[in-house]
DNA sequence: TCAACCTTGTTATACTATAACATATCCCGT
DNA sequence: ACGGGATATGTTATAGTATAACAAGGTTGA
């Protein structure tokens, strides 16, 4: 089954959003603290991935004193859950549009305007699963990210 | 084809060493400096990815007065040439064991003993190469690495 | 009541990376 | 020989990313 999610795609980004945290309430429970619940706002209203300082800069800008470390614990929660994820590319994290079916995500980042993509679940079956089976290797959890250009940034 | 190499299995440490230092010589001719080569070997002999400030350390320790910018500009040009490469996840740089070949790389890295191997060329068919072409997105580069347990480090 | 756990606040610092400018060298065309 | 462009290195300073460590409040349950 393939999945697409994303913002090189038309789609309902308010009910997106909305449904998005109602999953977070619902798997985190009263976890979901005022900052967390603050943060993953942030990312799912943002398509481009957010930095952790980014993260902290809007906070602060909505009255939160905030120091690193505030960002970086919220985001390492999120990720934590599933919520959202950290690109490594980018050092930076986007929210998981469906936390509920994401084992092995995939991104598509877009080098013209950064926006980023998640694409459905990577292969269990590829060629890599069989080279790390072959050495005795035991994946645990797999990085994939794409780099290029979205439909939109191939026409300057 | 798979194509496997790297620190988890047996193989003659020495002869693989000298034979991707002759392949450098091959590509670069002379802009194969002296300290970009000696980088290369660093990363040669190290079946762990080093960090660029790993690399500036023993630069300096082999009497070098080098800053910063020296690690990485001598990284930066392994890494283009394709003879060394960037591990997003650790922030660190290995050597490329077969740059000939080596068009799509995937990496093993073991979260205990944190040695890395290079598996064979990624797939250019797989299932993140298909949900591109079906949202247009036009992919450049991929990162592929996946953490986990190396067979040594399974059994404690 | 107290102890364990989780969350947040706060300070300080560690680690990673690059901008910007200076100097030197080599190759090449005139 | 000269000048000019391209490449490589030296050096200073600073930007950007991340975490250690300790303090303090809140909730829960024995």
């Amino acid at each position: 089954m393939m999945v697409i999610s994303g913002p090189f795609e038309r789609h309902d980004h308010a009910s997106c959003r909305t449904r998005a945290l109602a999953q977070a309430e619902e798997v985190c429970g009263d976890r979901l603290t005022a900052v967390r619940r603050r943060v993953l706002e942030m990312l799912l209203e943002s398509h481009v991935a957010l930095g952790a300082y980014d993260v902290l800069e809007r906070l602060r800008s909505e009255g939160h004193r905030a120091q690193p470390p505030v960002a970086y614990r919220a985001l390492d929660f999120l990720v934590a859950q599933g919520l959202a994820h950290r690109i490594e590319r980018l050092n930076a994290f986007i929210a998981c549009h469906r936390p509920a079916d994401c084992e092995a995500p995939a991104f598509l980042i877009c080098r013209a305007c950064n926006r980023v993509a998640e694409t459905g679940n990577a292969p269990k079956r590829g060629a890599l699963a069989r080279d790390a089976r072959a050495l005795g290797f035991e994946i645990e959890e797999t990085v994939i990210e794409a780099q290029g250009l979205c439909p939109t940034c191939q026409t300057p």
